[in-house]
DNA sequence: TTGATATAGTTACATTCGTAACTGTAATTT
DNA sequence: AAATTACAGTTACGAATGTAACTATATCAA
Protein backbone atom coordinates (compact mmCIF):
# COMPACT_ATOMS: atom_id res chain seq x y z
CA UNK A 1 0.00 0.00 0.00
CA UNK A 2 1.44 3.25 -1.05
CA UNK A 3 1.36 6.50 1.11
CA UNK A 4 2.82 9.60 2.10
CA UNK A 5 1.78 8.84 5.17
CA UNK A 6 4.65 7.41 7.73
CA UNK A 7 3.72 6.09 11.47
CA UNK A 8 7.22 6.88 12.73
CA UNK A 9 7.55 10.06 11.21
CA UNK A 10 3.88 11.40 12.78
CA UNK A 11 4.49 14.19 15.76
CA UNK A 12 1.96 12.21 17.79
CA UNK A 13 3.30 8.92 17.60
CA UNK A 14 6.92 10.28 17.75
CA UNK A 15 6.03 12.64 20.78
CA UNK A 16 4.17 9.69 22.77
CA UNK A 17 7.32 7.27 22.28
CA UNK A 18 9.79 10.03 23.46
CA UNK A 19 7.41 10.82 26.43
CA UNK A 20 6.88 7.51 27.84
CA UNK A 21 10.66 7.33 27.63
CA UNK A 22 11.20 10.09 29.49
CA UNK A 23 8.04 9.82 32.33
CA UNK A 24 9.13 6.01 32.87
CA UNK A 25 12.97 6.45 33.56
CA UNK A 26 11.59 8.85 36.67
CA UNK A 27 8.44 6.70 37.62
CA UNK A 28 10.64 3.75 38.39
CA UNK A 29 11.86 6.29 40.99
CA UNK A 30 9.18 7.07 42.89
CA UNK A 31 7.50 4.20 42.52
CA UNK A 32 10.32 2.27 43.41
CA UNK A 33 11.16 4.18 46.06
CA UNK A 34 7.03 4.87 47.70
CA UNK A 35 5.12 2.72 45.65
CA UNK A 36 3.51 5.70 44.10
CA UNK A 37 1.53 6.34 41.09
CA UNK A 38 2.24 9.22 38.35
CA UNK A 39 -1.23 11.34 39.54
CA UNK A 40 0.17 10.94 43.31
CA UNK A 41 3.69 12.40 42.27
CA UNK A 42 2.08 15.00 40.62
CA UNK A 43 -0.13 15.62 43.39
CA UNK A 44 2.69 15.73 45.85
CA UNK A 45 4.99 17.33 43.76
CA UNK A 46 2.16 20.45 43.30
CA UNK A 47 1.50 20.79 47.08
CA UNK A 48 5.28 20.83 47.67
CA UNK A 49 5.99 23.67 45.22
CA UNK A 50 3.11 25.43 46.39
CA UNK A 51 2.24 24.94 49.37
CA UNK A 52 -1.29 24.54 50.82
CA UNK A 53 -4.00 23.89 47.73
CA UNK A 54 -6.87 22.83 47.36
CA UNK A 55 -8.39 20.47 44.82
CA UNK A 56 -9.33 22.56 41.99
CA UNK A 57 -6.10 24.26 42.36
CA UNK A 58 -4.12 21.10 41.93
CA UNK A 59 -6.34 20.10 38.66
CA UNK A 60 -5.29 23.53 37.68
CA UNK A 61 -1.99 23.39 38.03
CA UNK A 62 -1.55 19.57 36.91
CA UNK A 63 -3.85 18.73 34.36
CA UNK A 64 -5.10 16.18 35.93
CA UNK A 65 -8.32 14.71 35.98
CA UNK A 66 -10.68 15.88 38.99
CA UNK A 67 -11.42 11.72 40.01
CA UNK A 68 -7.56 11.36 39.29
CA UNK A 69 -6.73 14.19 41.67
CA UNK A 70 -9.37 12.92 44.61
CA UNK A 71 -8.02 9.70 44.03
CA UNK A 72 -4.85 10.63 44.73
CA UNK A 73 -4.99 12.93 47.34
CA UNK A 74 -7.46 10.30 49.56
CA UNK A 75 -4.28 7.84 48.84
CA UNK A 76 -2.02 10.90 50.02
CA UNK A 77 -3.84 10.98 53.12
CA UNK A 78 -3.79 7.71 54.27
CA UNK A 79 -0.20 7.41 53.74
CA UNK A 80 -0.68 10.71 56.10
CA UNK A 81 1.21 12.98 53.81
CA UNK A 82 -1.20 15.21 53.73
CA UNK A 83 -4.14 16.65 55.72
CA UNK A 84 -7.78 18.42 55.21
CA UNK A 85 -8.63 21.83 56.28
CA UNK A 86 -11.84 22.72 55.73
CA UNK A 87 -12.37 26.13 54.41
CA UNK A 88 -14.18 28.40 56.64
CA UNK A 89 -15.40 30.43 53.87
CA UNK A 90 -16.73 28.23 51.85
CA UNK A 91 -17.83 24.70 53.29
CA UNK A 92 -16.95 22.77 49.94
CA UNK A 93 -13.45 23.26 50.07
CA UNK A 94 -10.54 21.34 51.26
CA UNK A 95 -7.20 22.93 52.00
CA UNK A 96 -4.90 20.46 51.47
CA UNK A 97 -1.38 20.47 53.29
CA UNK A 98 1.87 18.24 53.43
CA UNK A 99 2.87 16.70 56.79
CA UNK A 100 6.38 16.78 57.61
CA UNK A 101 6.24 13.27 56.28
CA UNK A 102 4.86 13.96 52.98
CA UNK A 103 6.99 17.34 52.91
CA UNK A 104 10.50 15.10 53.61
CA UNK A 105 9.00 12.59 50.75
CA UNK A 106 8.69 15.91 48.74
CA UNK A 107 12.01 16.49 49.10
CA UNK A 108 13.82 13.08 48.95
CA UNK A 109 12.08 13.01 45.13
CA UNK A 110 12.55 16.54 44.15
CA UNK A 111 16.71 15.52 44.56
CA UNK A 112 15.98 12.77 42.28
CA UNK A 113 14.21 14.85 39.98
CA UNK A 114 16.97 17.44 39.77
CA UNK A 115 19.06 14.45 39.23
CA UNK A 116 16.97 12.79 36.32
CA UNK A 117 17.16 16.23 34.97
CA UNK A 118 20.37 16.67 35.16
CA UNK A 119 21.00 13.29 33.43
CA UNK A 120 18.60 14.41 30.69
CA UNK A 121 20.31 17.41 30.00
CA UNK A 122 23.79 15.89 29.99
CA UNK A 123 22.06 13.21 26.97
CA UNK A 124 20.89 15.95 24.73
CA UNK A 125 23.51 18.93 25.47
CA UNK A 126 22.20 22.17 26.93
CA UNK A 127 21.50 23.72 23.93
CA UNK A 128 19.28 20.91 22.52
CA UNK A 129 17.06 20.40 25.87
CA UNK A 130 16.56 23.84 25.79
CA UNK A 131 15.22 24.24 22.92
CA UNK A 132 12.93 21.14 23.15
CA UNK A 133 11.95 22.83 26.74
CA UNK A 134 10.73 26.03 24.88
CA UNK A 135 9.11 23.87 21.54
CA UNK A 136 6.93 21.88 24.05
CA UNK A 137 5.78 24.96 26.28
CA UNK A 138 4.58 26.39 22.54
CA UNK A 139 2.04 22.73 22.77
CA UNK A 140 -0.02 24.43 25.22
CA UNK A 141 -1.62 27.01 22.55
CA UNK A 142 -2.39 24.26 20.09
CA UNK B 1 8.99 25.24 50.57
CA UNK B 2 12.18 26.14 48.92
CA UNK B 3 13.89 23.98 45.98
CA UNK B 4 15.24 24.50 43.03
CA UNK B 5 13.24 21.40 41.18
CA UNK B 6 10.07 23.16 39.16
CA UNK B 7 7.53 20.51 38.20
CA UNK B 8 6.17 22.84 35.24
CA UNK B 9 9.69 23.29 33.82
CA UNK B 10 10.51 19.05 34.39
CA UNK B 11 11.02 17.75 30.61
CA UNK B 12 8.88 14.26 31.68
CA UNK B 13 5.80 16.72 32.64
CA UNK B 14 6.68 19.04 29.70
CA UNK B 15 6.52 16.40 27.54
CA UNK B 16 3.64 14.35 28.77
CA UNK B 17 1.64 17.43 28.31
CA UNK B 18 2.67 18.31 24.86
CA UNK B 19 2.53 14.75 23.66
CA UNK B 20 -1.21 14.30 25.44
CA UNK B 21 -2.79 17.46 23.85
CA UNK B 22 -1.12 16.41 20.04
CA UNK B 23 -2.66 12.86 20.85
CA UNK B 24 -5.42 13.68 21.69
CA UNK B 25 -6.31 16.06 18.27
CA UNK B 26 -5.76 13.37 16.55
CA UNK B 27 -7.84 10.74 18.56
CA UNK B 28 -10.71 12.93 17.83
CA UNK B 29 -11.11 11.78 14.61
CA UNK B 30 -10.10 8.25 14.39
CA UNK B 31 -12.37 8.09 17.74
CA UNK B 32 -15.15 9.98 16.11
CA UNK B 33 -15.06 8.53 12.70
CA UNK B 34 -14.52 4.62 13.47
CA UNK B 35 -14.88 4.42 17.29
CA UNK B 36 -11.07 2.97 17.15
CA UNK B 37 -8.77 2.79 20.32
CA UNK B 38 -4.96 4.36 20.02
CA UNK B 39 -4.25 1.00 20.28
CA UNK B 40 -6.09 -0.12 17.49
CA UNK B 41 -4.83 2.91 15.06
CA UNK B 42 -1.34 2.03 15.46
CA UNK B 43 -2.12 -1.38 14.66
CA UNK B 44 -4.15 -0.38 11.76
CA UNK B 45 -1.49 2.23 10.62
CA UNK B 46 1.42 -0.57 10.92
CA UNK B 47 -0.26 -3.40 8.87
CA UNK B 48 -1.40 -0.75 6.36
CA UNK B 49 1.89 0.60 5.93
CA UNK B 50 3.88 -2.56 6.11
CA UNK B 51 1.14 -5.33 4.44
CA UNK B 52 0.64 -8.63 6.10
CA UNK B 53 2.48 -8.78 9.33
CA UNK B 54 2.52 -10.90 12.58
CA UNK B 55 1.60 -9.50 15.73
CA UNK B 56 4.88 -10.02 17.25
CA UNK B 57 5.89 -7.49 14.34
CA UNK B 58 3.58 -5.42 15.09
CA UNK B 59 4.94 -5.19 18.82
CA UNK B 60 8.22 -4.47 17.34
CA UNK B 61 7.49 -1.34 14.64
CA UNK B 62 4.58 0.33 17.33
CA UNK B 63 6.04 -0.22 21.12
CA UNK B 64 2.84 -1.58 22.10
CA UNK B 65 2.80 -4.41 24.78
CA UNK B 66 1.45 -7.35 23.26
CA UNK B 67 -1.67 -7.80 25.12
CA UNK B 68 -2.26 -4.63 23.60
CA UNK B 69 -1.75 -5.93 20.24
CA UNK B 70 -3.76 -8.93 20.87
CA UNK B 71 -7.12 -7.11 22.08
CA UNK B 72 -6.59 -4.76 19.11
CA UNK B 73 -6.07 -7.38 16.66
CA UNK B 74 -8.99 -9.13 18.00
CA UNK B 75 -11.20 -6.25 17.79
CA UNK B 76 -10.25 -5.29 14.47
CA UNK B 77 -10.98 -8.94 12.90
CA UNK B 78 -14.07 -8.20 14.71
CA UNK B 79 -14.85 -5.55 12.42
CA UNK B 80 -13.81 -7.43 9.22
CA UNK B 81 -10.98 -5.32 8.82
CA UNK B 82 -8.15 -7.66 8.57
CA UNK B 83 -7.44 -11.87 8.01
CA UNK B 84 -5.61 -13.95 9.88
CA UNK B 85 -3.30 -16.69 8.05
CA UNK B 86 -2.13 -19.40 9.64
CA UNK B 87 1.98 -19.66 8.90
CA UNK B 88 2.61 -23.17 7.46
CA UNK B 89 6.19 -23.16 8.98
CA UNK B 90 5.23 -21.76 11.93
CA UNK B 91 1.87 -22.69 13.52
CA UNK B 92 2.34 -20.45 16.17
CA UNK B 93 2.42 -17.83 14.38
CA UNK B 94 -0.85 -15.81 12.47
CA UNK B 95 -0.09 -13.99 9.59
CA UNK B 96 -2.57 -10.48 9.39
CA UNK B 97 -3.51 -8.59 6.93
CA UNK B 98 -5.71 -6.07 5.66
CA UNK B 99 -9.11 -6.54 4.24
CA UNK B 100 -10.52 -4.14 1.51
CA UNK B 101 -12.67 -2.44 3.91
CA UNK B 102 -9.49 -2.31 6.90
CA UNK B 103 -7.58 -1.03 3.38
CA UNK B 104 -10.04 1.94 2.90
CA UNK B 105 -10.54 2.85 6.24
CA UNK B 106 -6.69 3.03 6.57
CA UNK B 107 -6.47 4.80 3.07
CA UNK B 108 -9.04 7.47 4.51
CA UNK B 109 -7.33 8.22 8.38
CA UNK B 110 -3.88 8.48 6.66
CA UNK B 111 -5.79 11.43 4.42
CA UNK B 112 -6.37 12.76 7.95
CA UNK B 113 -3.01 12.30 9.37
CA UNK B 114 -1.26 13.96 6.39
CA UNK B 115 -4.12 17.06 7.18
CA UNK B 116 -3.40 16.76 11.13
CA UNK B 117 0.38 16.75 10.31
CA UNK B 118 0.42 20.02 7.82
CA UNK B 119 -2.06 22.04 10.77
CA UNK B 120 0.90 21.19 13.18
CA UNK B 121 3.66 22.21 10.93
CA UNK B 122 1.84 24.98 10.33
CA UNK B 123 1.26 25.94 14.12
CA UNK B 124 4.82 25.25 14.35
CA UNK B 125 6.61 26.18 11.79
CA UNK B 126 8.30 24.32 9.21
CA UNK B 127 12.20 24.34 10.84
CA UNK B 128 10.80 24.36 14.28
CA UNK B 129 9.13 21.05 13.60
CA UNK B 130 11.78 19.63 11.69
CA UNK B 131 13.97 20.03 14.83
CA UNK B 132 11.46 19.10 17.07
CA UNK B 133 11.13 15.50 15.25
CA UNK B 134 14.59 15.59 15.51
CA UNK B 135 15.03 16.07 18.94
CA UNK B 136 12.05 13.83 19.78
CA UNK B 137 13.59 10.56 17.75
CA UNK B 138 16.52 11.12 19.77
CA UNK B 139 15.12 9.41 22.75
CA UNK B 140 14.93 6.32 21.60
CA UNK B 141 18.63 5.81 22.70
CA UNK B 142 18.16 7.41 26.29
C1' DT C 1 -37.02 34.49 50.49
C1' DT C 2 -37.44 30.81 47.22
C1' DG C 3 -36.22 28.46 43.22
C1' DA C 4 -32.78 27.70 39.65
C1' DT C 5 -28.11 27.25 38.46
C1' DA C 6 -23.24 26.56 39.38
C1' DT C 7 -19.33 24.64 41.75
C1' DA C 8 -16.20 21.38 44.89
C1' DG C 9 -15.41 17.09 45.39
C1' DT C 10 -16.73 11.96 45.59
C1' DT C 11 -18.52 7.72 43.98
C1' DA C 12 -20.54 4.05 40.79
C1' DC C 13 -19.90 1.79 36.76
C1' DA C 14 -18.09 0.16 32.71
C1' DT C 15 -13.83 0.09 30.13
C1' DT C 16 -8.95 -0.34 29.68
C1' DC C 17 -4.62 -1.57 31.27
C1' DG C 18 -0.36 -4.32 32.76
C1' DT C 19 1.45 -8.39 35.09
C1' DA C 20 1.69 -12.88 35.29
C1' DA C 21 0.14 -17.16 34.29
C1' DC C 22 -1.30 -20.01 30.76
C1' DT C 23 -1.74 -22.90 26.01
C1' DG C 24 0.18 -24.61 22.20
C1' DT C 25 4.12 -25.14 19.20
C1' DA C 26 9.04 -25.06 18.01
C1' DA C 27 13.90 -25.44 19.01
C1' DT C 28 17.56 -27.17 21.79
C1' DT C 29 19.87 -30.21 24.87
C1' DT C 30 21.00 -34.66 26.76
C1' DA D 1 13.58 -39.40 21.20
C1' DA D 2 12.71 -37.55 25.62
C1' DA D 3 13.21 -33.77 28.40
C1' DT D 4 14.03 -28.97 28.73
C1' DT D 5 13.79 -24.48 27.30
C1' DA D 6 12.14 -20.71 24.36
C1' DC D 7 8.70 -18.40 21.94
C1' DA D 8 3.82 -16.69 19.80
C1' DG D 9 -0.11 -15.37 21.29
C1' DT D 10 -4.19 -15.37 24.64
C1' DT D 11 -6.48 -14.99 28.94
C1' DA D 12 -7.42 -14.14 33.99
C1' DC D 13 -7.22 -10.96 37.32
C1' DG D 14 -6.45 -6.96 39.91
C1' DA D 15 -5.45 -2.08 39.43
C1' DA D 16 -6.21 2.26 37.12
C1' DT D 17 -9.00 5.03 34.14
C1' DG D 18 -12.84 8.20 32.27
C1' DT D 19 -17.72 9.31 32.06
C1' DA D 20 -21.53 10.38 34.24
C1' DA D 21 -24.20 10.67 38.10
C1' DC D 22 -24.31 12.10 42.63
C1' DT D 23 -23.99 14.97 47.40
C1' DA D 24 -23.33 19.00 49.55
C1' DT D 25 -22.75 23.76 49.48
C1' DA D 26 -22.76 28.32 47.40
C1' DT D 27 -24.44 31.87 44.19
C1' DC D 28 -27.67 34.09 41.36
C1' DA D 29 -32.26 35.58 39.77
C1' DA D 30 -37.08 36.47 40.34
Amino acid sequence: MKSEFDLHSFLPFLMHHASEKLSLGFRDIYRDRYRMTRSEWRVLATLGQYGALTATEIVTHTGLHKTKVSRAVFSIEKRRWLKRYQDENDRRVHRLDLTTQGKSAFTSLCEAGVAYDRKVRDFLGEDEFKRLSDLLKRFNDL
